[in-house]
DNA sequence: CACGCTTTCCAAAGCGCTTTGGATGGCATC
DNA sequence: GATGCCATCCAAAGCGCTTTGGAAAGCGTG
């Protein structure tokens, strides 16, 4: 059934019955009654495609999967994302659409896109330091919104970022309020803007009391369980070792805690732990009392925020650019006590 | 730039251009270099919403994303899953898109994807027992795969699935050589397909060696960390506790170590542990020597062959349903040893 | 009653592509 | 030289929708 067939059922021409079902005003209220009544009782359901070329809109958004092509590591905290934003779409009648972009034509997948009409606008993930996409997307003019920022870029641009920087440093200078001095820093890959920002964190806290920082206590690599488990056995052994751990996210800090146990110490008394945790609903830490202390900041409402922004972006484009910096909770759990006397 | 402004500086018609672009044999190798040398230097690509009217294909498959609305939670299978499917689409020019559907109306939401056109076929994911969703899509008739079966269902449809029954029978046998008779299954949620045949190839096992099962020692429910843990811990206080646990997921049998640990046992000694292992990126099972002993089969690779199936299927639809059982690999970590005497 | 205004509807053009059904010219064949 | 046959190309008709530019009918007003 198609709208030609459908207005003849009705003995409308095809303009009323597209503009019933639109809600345009040039109808009268018992016409538009009858079209939505066809419209049900035959199953009518206009096609997308003849929709989005009469429109222009194509009323799907583009992300990107965030897979690295040098390591093919697929985000962890990529289903809990696209739930979110899933949900928003969803309300606004946008579906979502995947490409996996391989590095060398980044800049030219993203310009086919614009081309192609197939998406309204993109989601980027991943944002690195200093990420170039940006750059490539505000030229292209395809509407689009940062999961995260990039410091460097100086253009303005729409962003919606957790507060690494602040949430690691209210978990690093918890830790150095339970007299903790030497801890270390189980951080993400370093070019991605978070790890950067988290890093930056953990410094400062460590500078404002007066703290030295320690080179061979900061790691950074994919946040996987066996790379935690690798480094914290590896600063486990050295002649003066770490009697806390900050992890960049829970999947590591699973393997912190493997490598903690493997060494017959006990975590929360011998090696306290603070990580990062996205909330994801596969993965949560712990049930009443969390696993472990951790600066918490669900990726699914991020998700949720970062497609509220992009549809206001599409709806009109010329209100600048906005940005939303969401604050993270530390929560206390049982992975952290006070620095062990020796 | 379009094919008409494209045809237009080649000084050729629309129909001419089209052709080359598609490599139609009614044109000469003259003009199609022309043609293909014009299409790069203005940068020309074809809009995929007036392609797709035309022909009356989309280039795009539906995944449903995986969420169970009761309790909201995201597959962590996911994100893989998704990255092996996205390299074949990507291959063939296709893309892939998404939808959330909400339980009640989800037929309905297939119905539409059909009749929007929105999409040539579907990948239906985490088939329950009895799950009425394939039945509503023989209906449709509109190419769909599933990742897995489901049982009960009569009719004949597309399936890959890795074999379940056999790996979890292997892995209890595996157990049962190493003297262990009181096994533990921490299983996925009841309904699901996979889980019941995990069952079944645990109880085949068990009756084979005539072990008598124990309804205490079955446990099922999503599979969580915090899940995996919880039964163990509830397990282990049991006056006749498991000597071994059988775990559906890599996810919760971190929850089972972590419970062993808390017990102030040691795994692999006092309490072994099976898990089963899908290789995800993001969480792999240990370096080179596995954490876990497990059953191992890649998500991935499942994504990749639903994929190629699927693409199979839209090609020639009259070619019977196609089916694809992968075998897990049954790899042995430190997760397992000889039941302890007592 | 003629007039203008509003309300309600419609015919037809267009979105950018594919594809059908020729048209044209060059060449070999008889 | 007429004929037939390829090899190339083209004009135009869709695909199913939106939207522009009216047209027709209904109504109050002077």
């Amino acid at each position: 059934m198609n709208l030609k067939e459908l207005s003849q059922k009705l003995g409308l021409s095809q303009t009323t019955v597209s503009r019933a079902l639109n809600g345009y005003p040039e109808v009268s209220e018992a016409t538009r009654l009858r079209v939505a009544e066809a419209a049900r009782l035959y199953n009518y359901s206009p096609n997308k495609r003849a929709m989005g070329l009469a429109t222009g809109r194509s009323m799907t958004i583009g992300h990107v999967i965030p897979t690295f092509t040098q390591h093919e590591m697929v985000n962890p905290v990529f289903g809990d994302f696209v739930a979110g934003a899933l949900e928003t779409y969803g309300e606004r009648g946008y579906d979502m659409l995947f490409s996996k972009v391989t590095d060398q034509d980044e800049a030219k997948t993203y310009r086919d896109m614009k081309r192609k009409g197939s998406v309204d606008g993109l989601i980027l993930q991943g944002p690195r330091v200093n990420d170039e996409r940006i750059g490539i997307l505000n030229e292209i003019g395809l509407p689009f919104v940062v999961h995260g920022r990039s410091s460097g870029v100086t253009e303005d641009y729409c962003w919606v970022d957790v507060n690494n920087k602040s949430s690691f440093r209210r978990a690093t200078e918890f830790l150095l309020d339970l007299g903790h001095t030497r801890i270390a820093l189980i951080n993400g890959l370093e070019d991605m803007d978070f790890a950067e920002r988290r890093r930056a964190g953990y410094l400062e806290a460590l500078e404002s009391r007066g703290v030295q920082a320690d080179s061979t206590l900061m790691r950074s690599s994919e946040m996987t369980e066996v790379y935690g488990h690798h480094q914290t056995r590896d600063m486990l052994k050295l002649q003066n070792p770490p009697t806390a751990i900050l992890a960049s996210s829970l999947i590591s800090a699973i393997g912190v805690r493997r490598a903690i146990e493997e060494a017959g110490l006990v975590m929360g008394r011998d090696v306290s732990v603070v990580t990062h945790d996205d909330d994801l609903s596969y993965l949560k830490n712990g049930q009443d009392v969390p696993i472990f202390t951790a600066t918490r900041s669900s990726v699914r409402e991020a998700g949720h925020r970062l497609a509220e922004m992009l549809m206001g972006q599409i709806q009109d484009p010329d209100t600048g650019p906005k940005h939303e910096l969401l604050e993270a909770d530390l929560v206390v759990g049982r992975s952290t006590g006070p620095a062990p006397k020796d």
